[in-house]
DNA sequence: GCCAACGTTGGC
DNA sequence: GCCAACGTTGGC
């Protein structure tokens, strides 16, 4: 099983949305990043946890635990030309996004915020906490999984 | 709102 | 293939 970091904005799409949703579950589309979308095709797979992390907010941090219940699948919004996700390069026959499914596991009790993150050697190599990272999606090892939650 | 960092685009 | 210009991300 592996671990992973997945950004969202939450006046977008944040924890509450997700926990609104029916089963609790929502289709990680709108990825648009070559790096991310490697990620999303070949390397996360059900089962895997995710640490639900609001960006470009009042709070930046870690919010909650999320799961992949469904395995890399072409992103259809790419091939909506009403989608504000639209990319008239992707096709049905050639997809070049692609997207997950992912459930939520549970709200964190607090937010585990950005400069708190930053603060523990242990996390130094951290994607998330290294300078200009722009990724939306990223692994997080075992060890620094299992360390930030127990910061809550 | 500012701006640094980064990715993408397109002219050459 | 280079690289300047531009757009986006996201912390602060």
């Amino acid at each position: 099983m592996k671990y992973w970091l997945m950004k969202s904005e939450p006046e977008a799409f944040g924890i509450d949305d997700l926990a609104n949703r029916p089963d609790q579950t929502e289709p990680w589309d709108g990825v648009r990043n070559y790096q991310a979308r490697n990620m999303l095709r070949d390397e996360m797979k059900v089962g895997d946890e995710v640490l639900f992390y609001h960006s470009n907010c009042k709070e930046p941090g870690v919010v909650g635990i999320a799961r992949i219940v469904k395995a890399g699948y072409p992103d259809d919004t790419a091939f909506n030309p009403d989608s504000k996700y639209h990319d008239p390069k992707s096709t049905a026959d050639r997809p070049i996004w692609y997207r997950v499914d992912v459930a939520l596991v549970r709200k964190l009790k607090r937010t585990i915020g950005l400069s708190e993150l930053k603060l523990y050697p242990e996390l130094a190599d951290l994607a998330l906490v290294r300078k200009g990272n722009r990724l939306s999606v990223m692994p997080v090892g075992e060890a620094e999984y299992r360390f930030i939650l127990e910061l809550e």
